[in-house]
DNA sequence: TCTGGGGTCCTAGGACCC
DNA sequence: TCTGGGGTCCTAGGACCC
Protein backbone atom coordinates (compact mmCIF):
# COMPACT_ATOMS: atom_id res chain seq x y z
CA UNK A 1 0.00 0.00 0.00
CA UNK A 2 1.26 3.31 -0.96
CA UNK A 3 1.21 6.43 0.97
CA UNK A 4 -0.58 8.28 -1.79
CA UNK A 5 -3.71 7.14 -4.24
CA UNK A 6 -1.45 6.83 -7.27
CA UNK A 7 -2.69 3.56 -8.20
CA UNK A 8 -5.56 4.07 -11.08
CA UNK A 9 -8.51 1.80 -12.20
CA UNK A 10 -10.36 1.78 -15.30
CA UNK A 11 -13.83 -0.08 -16.32
CA UNK A 12 -15.65 0.21 -19.45
CA UNK A 13 -19.08 0.46 -18.42
CA UNK A 14 -21.12 -3.11 -19.86
CA UNK A 15 -18.64 -3.26 -22.21
CA UNK A 16 -20.02 -5.45 -25.35
CA UNK A 17 -23.27 -3.68 -24.84
CA UNK A 18 -22.57 -0.74 -24.65
CA UNK A 19 -20.26 -0.64 -28.01
CA UNK A 20 -23.17 -2.60 -29.69
CA UNK A 21 -25.46 0.07 -28.57
CA UNK A 22 -23.13 2.49 -30.11
CA UNK A 23 -23.25 0.64 -32.98
CA UNK A 24 -26.98 0.12 -33.28
CA UNK A 25 -28.95 2.83 -32.28
CA UNK A 26 -32.19 1.20 -32.20
CA UNK A 27 -31.14 -1.02 -29.16
CA UNK A 28 -30.00 2.09 -26.78
CA UNK A 29 -31.89 2.29 -23.82
CA UNK A 30 -33.22 -0.92 -24.28
CA UNK A 31 -31.82 -4.63 -23.07
CA UNK A 32 -28.87 -6.01 -24.81
CA UNK A 33 -27.18 -9.43 -23.76
CA UNK A 34 -23.85 -10.24 -25.83
CA UNK A 35 -22.61 -13.79 -25.44
CA UNK A 36 -22.85 -17.60 -26.60
CA UNK A 37 -26.32 -17.69 -28.05
CA UNK A 38 -26.24 -20.90 -28.55
CA UNK A 39 -27.98 -24.10 -26.33
CA UNK A 40 -24.77 -23.96 -23.99
CA UNK A 41 -23.76 -20.50 -24.14
CA UNK A 42 -23.40 -18.01 -21.42
CA UNK A 43 -23.66 -13.96 -20.89
CA UNK A 44 -20.72 -12.50 -21.31
CA UNK A 45 -22.32 -8.75 -20.65
CA UNK A 46 -25.45 -7.59 -20.44
CA UNK A 47 -26.34 -3.73 -20.72
CA UNK A 48 -28.07 -1.84 -17.72
CA UNK A 49 -31.29 -2.18 -18.63
CA UNK A 50 -30.85 -5.98 -18.81
CA UNK A 51 -29.63 -6.10 -15.80
CA UNK A 52 -32.48 -4.92 -14.24
CA UNK A 53 -34.41 -7.86 -14.64
CA UNK A 54 -31.38 -10.11 -12.69
CA UNK A 55 -29.12 -11.30 -16.13
CA UNK A 56 -25.72 -11.23 -15.24
CA UNK A 57 -22.50 -11.92 -16.45
CA UNK A 58 -21.21 -15.88 -16.57
CA UNK A 59 -25.59 -16.47 -16.38
CA UNK A 60 -26.18 -19.49 -18.89
CA UNK A 61 -27.94 -17.92 -22.08
CA UNK A 62 -31.66 -19.82 -21.14
CA UNK A 63 -32.03 -18.15 -18.11
CA UNK A 64 -31.03 -14.93 -19.23
CA UNK A 65 -33.98 -15.55 -21.73
CA UNK A 66 -36.00 -16.85 -19.47
CA UNK A 67 -35.36 -13.22 -17.44
CA UNK A 68 -35.60 -10.80 -20.11
CA UNK A 69 -37.33 -12.66 -23.30
CA UNK A 70 -37.62 -9.18 -24.74
CA UNK A 71 -33.72 -8.40 -24.82
CA UNK A 72 -31.69 -8.41 -27.61
CA UNK A 73 -29.25 -11.63 -27.74
CA UNK A 74 -26.35 -11.22 -29.76
CA UNK A 75 -22.99 -12.76 -30.30
CA UNK A 76 -20.15 -10.60 -29.92
CA UNK A 77 -18.11 -8.91 -32.31
CA UNK A 78 -14.42 -9.11 -30.70
CA UNK A 79 -12.86 -7.13 -33.46
CA UNK A 80 -15.46 -4.56 -32.46
CA UNK A 81 -14.40 -4.23 -29.06
CA UNK A 82 -10.54 -4.72 -29.63
CA UNK A 83 -10.99 -1.51 -31.63
CA UNK A 84 -12.35 -0.15 -29.05
CA UNK A 85 -10.28 -1.18 -25.67
CA UNK A 86 -7.10 -0.36 -28.45
CA UNK A 87 -7.85 3.25 -28.41
CA UNK A 88 -8.87 3.31 -24.59
CA UNK A 89 -5.35 1.68 -23.71
CA UNK A 90 -3.57 4.32 -26.16
CA UNK A 91 -5.18 7.26 -23.86
CA UNK A 92 -4.56 5.54 -20.89
CA UNK A 93 -0.53 4.98 -22.17
CA UNK A 94 -0.62 8.43 -23.18
CA UNK A 95 -1.06 9.31 -19.28
CA UNK A 96 1.31 7.25 -17.98
CA UNK A 97 3.84 4.17 -19.39
CA UNK A 98 2.90 1.73 -16.80
CA UNK A 99 -0.85 0.63 -18.03
CA UNK A 100 -1.08 -2.83 -16.89
CA UNK A 101 -4.45 -4.36 -18.98
CA UNK A 102 -6.22 -6.82 -17.66
CA UNK A 103 -9.21 -8.02 -20.37
CA UNK A 104 -10.27 -5.81 -23.45
CA UNK A 105 -12.39 -3.34 -20.59
CA UNK A 106 -10.18 -2.97 -17.90
CA UNK A 107 -7.08 -1.65 -17.11
CA UNK A 108 -4.72 -0.32 -14.06
CA UNK A 109 -2.39 2.97 -14.83
CA UNK A 110 0.34 3.88 -11.86
CA UNK A 111 0.13 7.82 -12.12
CA UNK A 112 3.20 7.44 -9.85
CA UNK A 113 5.10 6.82 -12.88
CA UNK A 114 2.97 9.28 -14.84
CA UNK A 115 4.41 11.28 -17.82
CA UNK A 116 3.38 14.45 -16.76
CA UNK A 117 3.39 14.59 -13.00
CA UNK A 118 -0.23 14.46 -11.40
CA UNK A 119 -1.06 16.45 -8.20
CA UNK A 120 -2.07 12.83 -6.16
CA UNK A 121 -4.97 15.16 -4.24
CA UNK A 122 -8.76 14.95 -4.19
CA UNK A 123 -9.20 18.08 -6.73
CA UNK A 124 -6.10 17.14 -8.84
CA UNK A 125 -7.53 13.52 -9.84
CA UNK A 126 -11.12 14.94 -10.33
CA UNK A 127 -9.77 17.35 -13.13
CA UNK A 128 -7.29 14.15 -14.20
CA UNK A 129 -10.06 11.50 -14.56
CA UNK A 130 -12.47 14.36 -16.28
CA UNK A 131 -10.30 14.61 -18.78
CA UNK A 132 -9.70 11.00 -19.17
CA UNK A 133 -13.34 10.40 -19.70
CA UNK A 134 -13.93 13.10 -22.00
CA UNK A 135 -11.21 11.67 -23.85
CA UNK A 136 -12.04 8.08 -23.82
CA UNK A 137 -15.99 9.12 -24.82
CA UNK A 138 -14.20 11.46 -27.60
CA UNK A 139 -12.46 8.60 -28.62
CA UNK A 140 -14.71 6.05 -29.01
CA UNK A 141 -17.78 6.95 -30.09
CA UNK A 142 -19.75 7.81 -26.19
CA UNK A 143 -18.50 4.91 -24.21
CA UNK A 144 -18.41 5.72 -20.36
CA UNK A 145 -15.89 3.95 -17.76
CA UNK A 146 -15.87 3.89 -14.15
CA UNK A 147 -13.00 4.83 -12.57
CA UNK A 148 -11.51 3.84 -9.07
CA UNK A 149 -8.20 5.40 -7.89
CA UNK A 150 -6.49 4.80 -4.55
CA UNK A 151 -3.39 3.65 -2.98
CA UNK A 152 -3.14 -0.36 -4.54
CA UNK A 153 -4.51 -2.43 -7.03
CA UNK A 154 -7.19 -3.72 -4.65
CA UNK A 155 -8.48 -0.95 -3.68
CA UNK A 156 -8.54 1.26 -6.58
CA UNK A 157 -10.44 -1.76 -8.06
CA UNK A 158 -12.91 -1.73 -5.17
CA UNK A 159 -13.47 2.61 -5.82
CA UNK A 160 -14.13 1.34 -9.31
CA UNK A 161 -16.51 -0.98 -8.42
CA UNK A 162 -18.09 1.52 -5.75
CA UNK A 163 -18.66 4.20 -8.34
CA UNK A 164 -20.06 2.22 -11.77
CA UNK A 165 -21.59 2.96 -13.60
CA UNK A 166 -19.47 5.74 -14.75
CA UNK A 167 -18.48 6.83 -11.51
CA UNK A 168 -15.18 7.77 -9.68
CA UNK A 169 -14.38 6.77 -6.51
CA UNK A 170 -10.96 8.62 -4.75
CA UNK A 171 -10.13 6.65 -1.95
CA UNK A 172 -7.86 8.68 0.66
CA UNK A 173 -4.81 7.32 2.11
CA UNK A 174 -5.55 6.24 5.41
CA UNK A 175 -9.31 5.49 4.89
CA UNK A 176 -9.16 1.97 3.14
CA UNK A 177 -9.44 0.09 6.10
CA UNK A 178 -12.48 1.98 7.31
CA UNK A 179 -13.82 1.65 3.64
CA UNK A 180 -13.63 -2.16 3.99
CA UNK A 181 -14.54 -3.24 7.18
CA UNK A 182 -17.52 -3.40 6.90
CA UNK A 183 -17.91 -4.76 3.27
CA UNK A 184 -18.80 -8.67 2.36
CA UNK A 185 -15.37 -10.61 2.35
CA UNK A 186 -16.53 -11.52 -1.23
CA UNK A 187 -14.95 -8.00 -2.48
CA UNK A 188 -11.50 -9.29 -1.38
CA UNK A 189 -10.04 -10.89 -4.85
CA UNK A 190 -9.49 -14.37 -4.63
CA UNK A 191 -12.27 -15.08 -2.83
CA UNK A 192 -14.93 -17.25 -4.86
CA UNK A 193 -17.37 -19.28 -4.23
CA UNK A 194 -15.66 -21.98 -2.68
CA UNK A 195 -13.34 -19.59 -0.40
CA UNK A 196 -16.79 -17.51 0.72
CA UNK A 197 -18.31 -21.25 1.59
CA UNK A 198 -15.58 -21.95 3.65
CA UNK A 199 -14.91 -18.62 5.17
CA UNK A 200 -18.72 -18.75 6.25
CA UNK A 201 -18.07 -22.04 7.80
CA UNK A 202 -15.58 -20.37 10.26
CA UNK A 203 -18.20 -17.54 10.79
CA UNK A 204 -16.32 -15.29 8.67
CA UNK A 205 -18.84 -13.08 6.85
CA UNK A 206 -17.12 -9.20 6.58
CA UNK A 207 -14.17 -8.10 6.20
CA UNK A 208 -13.65 -7.37 9.62
CA UNK A 209 -14.33 -10.88 10.74
CA UNK A 210 -12.04 -11.86 8.10
CA UNK A 211 -9.41 -9.87 10.69
CA UNK A 212 -9.96 -11.23 13.52
CA UNK A 213 -9.54 -14.95 12.25
CA UNK A 214 -5.53 -16.37 12.31
CA UNK A 215 -3.65 -16.24 9.49
CA UNK A 216 -3.14 -20.24 10.91
CA UNK A 217 -6.35 -20.53 11.40
CA UNK A 218 -6.79 -19.49 8.19
CA UNK A 219 -4.28 -21.77 6.91
CA UNK A 220 -5.65 -24.90 7.97
CA UNK A 221 -9.10 -24.02 5.49
CA UNK A 222 -7.52 -22.39 2.69
CA UNK A 223 -4.23 -23.06 2.70
CA UNK A 224 -0.94 -21.31 3.23
CA UNK A 225 -0.62 -18.82 0.42
CA UNK A 226 -4.18 -17.86 -0.40
CA UNK A 227 -4.57 -17.77 3.80
CA UNK A 228 -1.34 -14.58 3.75
CA UNK A 229 -2.81 -13.25 0.91
CA UNK A 230 -6.70 -12.54 2.03
CA UNK A 231 -5.24 -12.00 5.64
CA UNK A 232 -3.01 -9.23 4.40
CA UNK A 233 -6.05 -7.96 1.91
CA UNK A 234 -8.23 -7.63 4.71
CA UNK A 235 -6.17 -5.08 6.46
CA UNK A 236 -5.82 -3.44 3.17
CA UNK A 237 -1.92 -4.29 2.76
CA UNK A 238 -1.29 -4.62 -0.89
CA UNK A 239 2.16 -4.42 -2.71
CA UNK A 240 1.50 -5.57 -6.17
CA UNK A 241 3.25 -3.09 -8.83
CA UNK A 242 1.26 -2.22 -11.82
CA UNK A 243 2.84 -4.28 -14.15
CA UNK A 244 2.76 -3.04 -17.75
CA UNK A 245 4.57 -5.87 -19.76
CA UNK A 246 3.44 -9.40 -18.65
CA UNK A 247 4.51 -12.31 -20.48
CA UNK A 248 2.47 -14.62 -22.10
CA UNK A 249 2.47 -18.34 -19.89
CA UNK A 250 0.16 -20.48 -22.11
CA UNK A 251 -1.98 -20.35 -25.21
CA UNK A 252 -5.44 -22.53 -25.38
CA UNK A 253 -8.21 -23.04 -27.80
CA UNK A 254 -11.22 -24.91 -26.33
CA UNK A 255 -14.59 -25.47 -28.31
CA UNK A 256 -17.56 -26.84 -26.35
CA UNK A 257 -19.68 -28.91 -28.22
CA UNK A 258 -23.86 -28.08 -28.48
CA UNK A 259 -24.45 -31.68 -27.99
CA UNK A 260 -21.83 -33.79 -26.57
CA UNK A 261 -19.73 -35.86 -28.74
CA UNK A 262 -18.37 -39.62 -28.13
CA UNK A 263 -17.33 -39.94 -31.82
CA UNK A 264 -13.43 -40.72 -31.74
CA UNK A 265 -12.79 -39.72 -34.87
CA UNK A 266 -14.27 -36.56 -34.96
CA UNK A 267 -13.11 -36.10 -31.57
CA UNK A 268 -9.51 -36.49 -32.85
CA UNK A 269 -10.15 -34.10 -35.94
CA UNK A 270 -11.34 -31.24 -33.51
CA UNK A 271 -8.31 -31.43 -31.44
CA UNK A 272 -5.86 -31.66 -34.62
CA UNK A 273 -7.27 -28.37 -35.37
CA UNK A 274 -7.14 -26.81 -32.10
CA UNK A 275 -3.90 -28.09 -32.25
CA UNK A 276 -3.00 -26.59 -34.86
CA UNK A 277 -4.90 -22.98 -34.34
CA UNK A 278 -3.15 -22.89 -31.17
CA UNK A 279 0.50 -23.08 -32.81
CA UNK A 280 -0.60 -20.44 -35.16
CA UNK A 281 -0.90 -18.02 -32.37
CA UNK A 282 2.19 -19.51 -30.88
CA UNK A 283 3.99 -18.52 -33.88
CA UNK A 284 2.14 -15.38 -34.56
CA UNK A 285 3.96 -14.54 -30.90
CA UNK A 286 6.80 -15.58 -31.92
CA UNK A 287 7.59 -18.41 -29.08
CA UNK A 288 7.90 -22.16 -28.32
CA UNK A 289 6.66 -24.28 -26.20
CA UNK A 290 7.70 -27.04 -24.29
CA UNK A 291 4.12 -28.30 -22.66
CA UNK A 292 1.23 -29.75 -24.28
CA UNK A 293 -1.72 -29.94 -22.68
CA UNK A 294 -5.25 -31.77 -23.63
CA UNK A 295 -8.33 -31.11 -21.59
CA UNK A 296 -12.00 -32.62 -21.78
CA UNK A 297 -15.17 -32.34 -20.08
CA UNK A 298 -17.60 -34.62 -19.40
CA UNK A 299 -21.26 -34.82 -19.47
CA UNK A 300 -21.27 -34.88 -15.26
CA UNK A 301 -18.82 -31.47 -16.18
CA UNK A 302 -15.75 -33.30 -14.99
CA UNK A 303 -12.51 -32.08 -16.16
CA UNK A 304 -9.40 -34.00 -17.32
CA UNK A 305 -6.31 -32.50 -18.36
CA UNK A 306 -3.32 -34.60 -19.92
CA UNK A 307 -0.26 -33.30 -20.72
CA UNK A 308 3.23 -33.56 -21.41
CA UNK A 309 6.45 -32.37 -21.58
CA UNK A 310 9.50 -31.90 -24.43
CA UNK A 311 12.94 -31.62 -23.67
CA UNK A 312 13.50 -28.38 -25.94
CA UNK A 313 10.59 -26.07 -27.13
CA UNK A 314 9.01 -26.70 -30.38
CA UNK A 315 6.70 -24.57 -32.56
CA UNK A 316 5.96 -27.01 -35.25
CA UNK A 317 2.30 -27.84 -35.99
CA UNK A 318 2.61 -31.65 -36.76
CA UNK A 319 4.82 -31.82 -33.35
CA UNK A 320 2.05 -29.84 -31.75
CA UNK A 321 -0.75 -32.28 -33.46
CA UNK A 322 0.77 -35.37 -32.83
CA UNK A 323 1.06 -35.21 -29.20
CA UNK A 324 -2.06 -33.70 -28.55
CA UNK A 325 -3.75 -36.78 -30.78
CA UNK A 326 -1.68 -39.05 -28.50
CA UNK A 327 -3.05 -37.50 -25.66
CA UNK A 328 -6.79 -37.55 -26.68
CA UNK A 329 -5.74 -41.40 -27.85
CA UNK A 330 -4.61 -41.77 -24.09
CA UNK A 331 -8.59 -40.45 -21.99
CA UNK A 332 -11.21 -42.38 -22.37
CA UNK A 333 -14.31 -40.93 -24.19
CA UNK A 334 -17.57 -43.14 -22.48
CA UNK A 335 -20.36 -41.17 -21.53
CA UNK A 336 -19.66 -38.76 -23.95
CA UNK A 337 -17.56 -35.43 -23.87
CA UNK A 338 -18.99 -31.74 -23.91
CA UNK A 339 -15.59 -29.90 -24.52
CA UNK A 340 -12.48 -30.26 -25.84
CA UNK A 341 -9.51 -28.08 -25.76
CA UNK A 342 -5.68 -28.21 -26.59
CA UNK A 343 -2.90 -25.63 -24.74
CA UNK A 344 0.52 -25.02 -24.82
CA UNK A 345 2.66 -23.88 -22.21
CA UNK A 346 6.40 -23.77 -21.01
CA UNK A 347 6.76 -20.83 -23.57
CA UNK A 348 9.82 -18.99 -24.31
CA UNK A 349 10.76 -17.25 -27.06
CA UNK A 350 14.02 -19.46 -27.77
CA UNK A 351 16.27 -17.04 -28.70
CA UNK A 352 17.23 -16.81 -25.12
CA UNK A 353 19.04 -20.28 -24.48
CA UNK A 354 17.24 -23.06 -26.64
CA UNK A 355 19.86 -22.25 -29.30
CA UNK A 356 22.99 -23.74 -29.51
CA UNK A 357 25.97 -23.76 -32.22
CA UNK A 358 26.82 -24.61 -35.19
CA UNK A 359 30.07 -24.50 -36.98
CA UNK A 360 30.12 -25.17 -40.50
CA UNK A 361 26.90 -26.86 -42.29
CA UNK A 362 24.61 -28.44 -39.73
CA UNK A 363 23.95 -31.37 -38.76
CA UNK A 364 20.99 -33.19 -37.56
CA UNK A 365 20.60 -36.30 -36.42
CA UNK A 366 16.73 -37.75 -37.32
CA UNK A 367 15.61 -40.48 -34.91
CA UNK A 368 19.00 -41.34 -33.97
CA UNK A 369 18.61 -43.23 -37.36
CA UNK A 370 19.77 -41.12 -39.85
CA UNK A 371 21.48 -37.60 -39.89
CA UNK A 372 20.74 -35.37 -42.36
CA UNK A 373 23.20 -32.62 -43.35
CA UNK A 374 22.37 -29.45 -44.43
CA UNK A 375 24.10 -29.29 -47.50
CA UNK A 376 23.90 -25.31 -48.04
CA UNK A 377 23.44 -23.34 -45.44
CA UNK A 378 23.33 -20.21 -47.65
CA UNK A 379 20.50 -21.50 -49.67
CA UNK A 380 18.50 -21.79 -45.74
CA UNK A 381 19.34 -18.41 -44.25
CA UNK A 382 21.67 -16.69 -46.25
CA UNK A 383 25.17 -16.30 -44.42
CA UNK A 384 24.92 -19.22 -41.84
CA UNK A 385 27.49 -21.43 -42.21
CA UNK A 386 30.87 -21.64 -44.65
CA UNK A 387 32.97 -18.63 -43.04
CA UNK A 388 34.62 -20.75 -40.18
CA UNK A 389 36.80 -17.64 -39.26
CA UNK A 390 34.35 -15.30 -38.77
CA UNK A 391 34.47 -14.77 -34.85
CA UNK A 392 36.79 -15.99 -33.01
CA UNK A 393 34.48 -15.97 -30.03
CA UNK A 394 32.91 -19.25 -31.82
CA UNK A 395 36.11 -21.15 -31.43
CA UNK A 396 35.34 -20.60 -27.83
CA UNK A 397 32.23 -21.95 -27.53
CA UNK A 398 31.70 -25.18 -25.98
CA UNK A 399 30.74 -28.58 -28.68
CA UNK A 400 26.87 -28.86 -27.37
CA UNK A 401 25.79 -32.11 -28.57
CA UNK A 402 22.13 -31.85 -27.86
CA UNK A 403 19.77 -34.06 -27.88
CA UNK A 404 15.84 -34.16 -27.57
CA UNK A 405 13.57 -36.57 -27.38
CA UNK A 406 10.40 -36.45 -25.59
CA UNK A 407 6.77 -38.10 -25.87
CA UNK A 408 5.91 -38.85 -29.82
CA UNK A 409 9.04 -36.69 -30.73
CA UNK A 410 10.99 -38.74 -33.06
CA UNK A 411 13.40 -36.25 -34.19
CA UNK A 412 16.53 -36.11 -32.35
CA UNK A 413 19.21 -33.40 -34.05
CA UNK A 414 22.92 -33.14 -32.53
CA UNK A 415 24.43 -29.88 -34.40
CA UNK A 416 27.55 -27.80 -34.01
CA UNK A 417 28.50 -25.49 -34.69
CA UNK A 418 27.59 -21.92 -35.20
CA UNK A 419 24.08 -20.89 -36.70
CA UNK A 420 21.03 -22.03 -34.82
CA UNK A 421 18.96 -25.06 -35.33
CA UNK A 422 15.92 -25.36 -33.07
CA UNK A 423 12.62 -27.22 -32.51
CA UNK A 424 11.94 -30.38 -34.29
CA UNK A 425 9.39 -33.22 -33.90
CA UNK A 426 7.80 -35.68 -35.97
CA UNK A 427 9.87 -36.06 -38.90
CA UNK A 428 10.57 -32.22 -39.21
CA UNK A 429 13.63 -30.29 -38.56
CA UNK A 430 13.23 -27.10 -37.68
CA UNK A 431 16.22 -24.95 -38.73
CA UNK A 432 17.08 -21.28 -37.97
CA UNK A 433 20.45 -20.72 -39.05
CA UNK A 434 22.04 -17.12 -37.47
CA UNK A 435 25.52 -15.79 -37.68
CA UNK A 436 27.23 -13.82 -34.54
CA UNK A 437 27.36 -11.10 -36.86
CA UNK A 438 23.92 -10.92 -39.30
CA UNK A 439 21.72 -12.09 -36.19
CA UNK A 440 18.16 -14.45 -36.89
CA UNK A 441 17.24 -15.39 -40.18
CA UNK A 442 13.97 -16.81 -40.81
CA UNK A 443 12.96 -20.00 -39.40
CA UNK A 444 12.81 -22.75 -41.88
CA UNK A 445 11.13 -25.92 -41.46
CA UNK A 446 11.85 -29.23 -43.34
CA UNK A 447 10.64 -32.64 -43.72
CA UNK A 448 13.21 -35.13 -42.63
CA UNK A 449 13.30 -36.58 -45.96
CA UNK A 450 13.78 -32.61 -47.63
CA UNK A 451 16.58 -32.47 -50.19
CA UNK A 452 17.55 -29.50 -48.69
CA UNK A 453 19.06 -31.53 -46.24
CA UNK A 454 21.41 -34.00 -47.38
CA UNK A 455 21.62 -37.75 -46.04
CA UNK A 456 24.56 -38.08 -44.02
CA UNK A 457 26.08 -40.73 -41.80
CA UNK A 458 24.78 -40.81 -38.55
CA UNK A 459 26.59 -39.07 -35.87
CA UNK A 460 28.06 -41.41 -33.53
CA UNK A 461 26.53 -41.47 -30.48
CA UNK A 462 28.91 -41.19 -26.86
CA UNK A 463 28.35 -44.40 -25.07
CA UNK A 464 26.02 -42.60 -22.08
CA UNK A 465 23.92 -41.49 -25.06
CA UNK A 466 23.27 -44.92 -26.49
CA UNK A 467 22.37 -46.14 -22.67
CA UNK A 468 19.77 -44.07 -23.00
CA UNK A 469 16.76 -45.63 -25.09
CA UNK A 470 14.46 -43.21 -26.36
CA UNK A 471 11.68 -43.83 -23.44
CA UNK A 472 9.36 -40.85 -24.90
CA UNK A 473 8.93 -42.20 -28.02
CA UNK A 474 7.25 -45.04 -26.60
CA UNK A 475 5.04 -43.84 -24.26
CA UNK A 476 3.11 -42.27 -27.00
CA UNK A 477 3.93 -43.99 -30.21
CA UNK A 478 2.37 -42.18 -33.24
CA UNK A 479 -0.49 -43.32 -35.24
CA UNK A 480 -0.27 -42.76 -38.62
CA UNK A 481 -2.38 -40.94 -40.49
C1' DT B 1 -32.13 -27.01 -21.42
C1' DC B 2 -27.46 -25.66 -15.81
C1' DT B 3 -22.62 -24.00 -16.11
C1' DG B 4 -18.02 -20.01 -22.41
C1' DG B 5 -13.30 -19.14 -23.45
C1' DG B 6 -9.07 -17.38 -22.31
C1' DG B 7 -6.12 -16.97 -18.89
C1' DT B 8 -3.33 -16.99 -13.89
C1' DC B 9 -1.88 -19.04 -9.71
C1' DC B 10 -1.68 -22.68 -6.16
C1' DT B 11 -1.39 -27.45 -4.24
C1' DA B 12 0.06 -32.07 -3.82
C1' DG B 13 2.46 -36.17 -4.94
C1' DG B 14 6.12 -38.59 -7.22
C1' DA B 15 10.58 -38.75 -9.63
C1' DC B 16 15.01 -37.47 -9.45
C1' DC B 17 19.27 -35.38 -7.91
C1' DC B 18 22.73 -34.02 -4.63
C1' DT C 1 19.38 -55.50 6.41
C1' DC C 2 18.34 -49.21 6.26
C1' DT C 3 15.93 -45.49 4.41
C1' DG C 4 17.32 -38.10 5.50
C1' DG C 5 16.31 -33.65 3.64
C1' DG C 6 15.98 -30.14 0.36
C1' DG C 7 15.27 -28.47 -4.20
C1' DT C 8 13.40 -28.81 -8.76
C1' DC C 9 10.64 -30.55 -12.36
C1' DC C 10 6.56 -32.70 -14.00
C1' DT C 11 1.62 -33.97 -13.90
C1' DA C 12 -3.17 -33.41 -12.52
C1' DG C 13 -6.64 -30.92 -10.59
C1' DG C 14 -8.97 -26.93 -8.91
C1' DA C 15 -10.13 -21.98 -7.59
C1' DC C 16 -10.53 -17.77 -9.45
C1' DC C 17 -10.74 -13.69 -12.68
C1' DC C 18 -12.76 -11.05 -16.66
Amino acid sequence: MRSSASVLHLDLDAFFAAVEQRDKPSLRGKAVVVGGVGQRGVVATASYEARRFGVRSAMPAHEARRRASHAAFLTPRFAAYRRASDQVMEILRSLSPAVEPLSLDEAFVDLAQAREPVELTDPGLRALVAELKAAVGAATGGLTASVGIGSSKFIAKLATELGKPDGLVVVAPGAEVPLIEPLAVSVIPGVGPVTLEKLQRIGVRTVADLQQVSVLELSQVLGKAHAQGLADLAYARDDRPVEAERETKSISVEDTFETDLVDRPRLTAICERDARQVVTRLRAAGLFARTVTVKIRRHDFSTQTRSTTLRSPTDSPDAVVGLARGLLDGIDLTGGIRLLGVGVAGLTDALQDQLFELDGPGVATVSGVVAAQVADADGVSGDAAGDEEADPSVADLPERPDRRWGPGLDVDHTEYGRGWIWGSGLGRVTVRFETWRTGPGPVRTFAADDPALSRAEPLPYRADEAAEPPAAAATSPRKSP
